[in-house]
DNA sequence: AATACGGAAATTGTCTTACAAGTACACATG
DNA sequence: CATGTGTACTTGTAAGACAATTTCCGTATT
């Protein structure tokens, strides 16, 4: 049960605390992370802070070519099409299978619901349980392999939004009538409509996006 | 162009001899695999030898709990099972795009000349073509996240296949021919009927292959 | 003045050594 | 025979050092 303990190992914590650093915002797009640097920060021997680092990398959130410093990943407008497009891929299947079951899983309108009630907040708060939403419908599928593959495009996910931070690009109140649009369809069993919502719904969303992300 | 070299780093190097020893079978699945050791055998430092095993770890290839040597892994039926629907998900959906476009990859086409010219050949030789005649379909969609992510899942196809080592599964005939068949709706841009052969074909391999790992 | 060359600084890649911490297995003991 | 303990083995982390590579800046040349 260590997984429920704030600590695993040094190089865990050093990861999480980088993840949410750089999702908060703090760490901006492009910010460079030194090997010597992190260590200093973290008072961790340098290979402890390579092993961090280098996870980083293989997620995707940090980049950095050999011999030199990482850096916090700088999405581009053609990056955020090609994760939504993956993403959609995924979810899509996901929706499909639970409209031929007529099942809505709890968690994606415990979700929805949490996002109703933030009509008035920052865009910011929504970021969390709409990745909430989206994750649950994946994780109906039961397979392993597949959540674990929409977990790590869920960081990058969460990457693009820090790269459009307070920009309002969608209302609040949309996100919640497609979310609520597409339950629907599922509890009927209407398949092909609730991916076709689905996949219409994470399209604007990413044309959205990578329109912002143009223009930077 | 370093790519071209077959040395990057050492790390690398050391992951890269790992991967064809453990593809090839000469690591079975179980072997143990302690960082010292492998450190000896490549006369380099523990720590490479770690960063290697943890590269292996992340890839699923090896399998390790704290303070435990890692060895290769050993894949239940369940796991094929999960493994295939998996790859079903993203190769249904290239060969939709495929249909839709009605454009047969050429290197599709290519593999699976390969395979049809080796119908007497020992069932391992078949492995490599027939993986690149399904990465060929993926490759297509254009989409470097998915290709990475097909990539992932396609160690682990690899893994399954060393499982099964010599033992015939499926007919070499019977493999070129529902690809061909597969090919051919592509063309004739039967979108429905390319995905659901495309299914068929991934859930009697699956099954084949769940039902030999349920035996051992 | 612009460009090419050269060198210094910074950073990563790798190795060596060392010790702490955890796990597993065998052994002794009740 | 079951249980607890201790030891050997393995991994986790640290500290220091050197090699290799890249980047950047200053200098010299055209």
């Amino acid at each position: 049960m260590a997984a429920r303990l704030g600590v695993v190992s040094v190089v865990q914590a050093v990861i999480r605390s980088l993840r949410a650093r750089i999702f908060s915002g703090e760490l901006a797009p492009g910010t460079p992370l030194a090997e010597v640097d992190v260590a200093a920060q973290y008072e961790v021997a340098r290979p402890t802070a390579k092993a961090a680092l280098e996870n980083l990398v293989a997620s995707g959130l940090l980049t950095r070519n050999a011999h030199q410093t990482a850096r916090v990943t700088l999405l581009s407008a053609r990056d955020a099409l090609d994760i939504y497009r993956t993403r959609a891929i995924i979810e899509a299947e996901a929706v499909r299978l639970l409209a031929a079951l007529r099942e809505v899983p709890s968690e994606a309108r415990e979700a929805n619901a949490e996002i109703t009630e933030l009509v008035g907040a920052s865009p910011i708060d929504i970021i969390d349980p709409d990745i909430r939403f989206h994750a649950a419908l994946v994780q109906a599928l039961g397979s392993r392999r597949t959540s674990a593959i929409y977990a790590q495009l869920t960081d990058e996910i969460r990457l693009c939004m820090t790269h459009v931070q307070d920009a309002t690009l969608l209302s609040t109140k949309d996100i919640a009538a497609e979310h609520a649009r597409l339950l629907q369809l599922i509890s009927e069993g209407e398949t092909a409509a609730a991916a076709k919502v689905l996949e219409e719904h994470l399209r604007t969303a990413s044309n959205k996006l990578a329109e912002h992300l143009e223009s930077l």
